[in-house]
DNA sequence: CACATCAAATAGACTTATTCTAAATTCTGG
DNA sequence: CCAGAATTTAGAATAAGTCTATTTGATGTG
């Protein structure tokens, strides 16, 4: 369509300020990554966003993927979900809710908070506070 | 105390049962590797039972620690824990459980199955079978 | 404007957990 | 005891992620 990248697209706008709201500068990169997330998929992993991200011209680095993937989940972003050694998920997903991991495939999916009912939680030891709770229903072709 | 390894202890003999109950074939290695597990710990990465069982004199692989892990892991002596990127613990209670993480330690504590109540769990989809569900709650210090 | 400063980005070397491979060893049934 | 299968092994290979030293890019100051 354009011929050249177009710059100031509404969904750049966002992003940037999404970043800002969160405390966070936005770069060049940052803002590539954020676009990159946002724009679709719920579960992706840093090589994945990394070859997305270098599909285009001028790409971003693997370390600055790293750091910014890590920054964003810091910052409330993105939320890491671990279900497999060797290979973290970040999911865009912020609302309260939980996942379905098919082992056969290596396919995630999110399940709504309230399919899944937590009554009651042990109390924590003191000093500490809550940071998660994941749940994983892992699941196997019968 | 004896000079000479026990080769023949009540509790090789146990382990060596173990095995077999689980249709798993008992070599020396597997026997190894079981006693080091079932002795204590609770919670074992690959890399700390290969160091155990390589304390002593005739170590064993670090590829046979891995597929004995991975075995029994499969035969349902071990529950393979996915915590943190990079590291698979292997948990020797085998009783419905949870796990509470401390983020900043690296511990992981076990967390009897009545002190967390799940009261529903979503329906799965139709050809699949539930193989585990993990709930992982995660701390941090205040 | 020239300069000092600081954050962020980068390439590529490095680390670490795990898997693979091909060869050697051990086991099992006949 | 022997053939074939299962297991173990050392070490090479892989893959995700981290680290380091350097460069780039803003931003502010006199």
């Amino acid at each position: 369509m354009n011929s050249a990248p177009t710059k100031f697209s509404a969904e750049r706008m966002h992003v940037t300020a999404r970043l800002r709201a969160h405390g966070i500068t936005p770069t060049h990169q940052r803002v590539r990554i954020g676009e990159a997330l946002f724009a679709k998929a719920q579960h992706v992993s840093a090589e994945q966003v990394h070859s997305i991200v270098n599909a285009d011209q001028d790409g971003v680095s693997k370390a600055t993927v790293y750091n910014t993937l890590g920054l964003f989940a810091k910052k409330g972003l993105l939320r890491e979900v671990i279900i497999e050694p060797n290979k973290v998920f970040y999911d865009t997903n912020l609302e309260k809710h939980h996942h379905l991991y098919h082992t056969d495939a290596g396919v995630l999916e999110d399940i709504a908070a309230d399919q899944v009912k937590i009554e009651q939680l042990p109390e924590l030891p003191q000093g500490t506070i809550l940071e998660d709770v994941d749940v994983i229903i892992r699941l196997r072709k019968s």
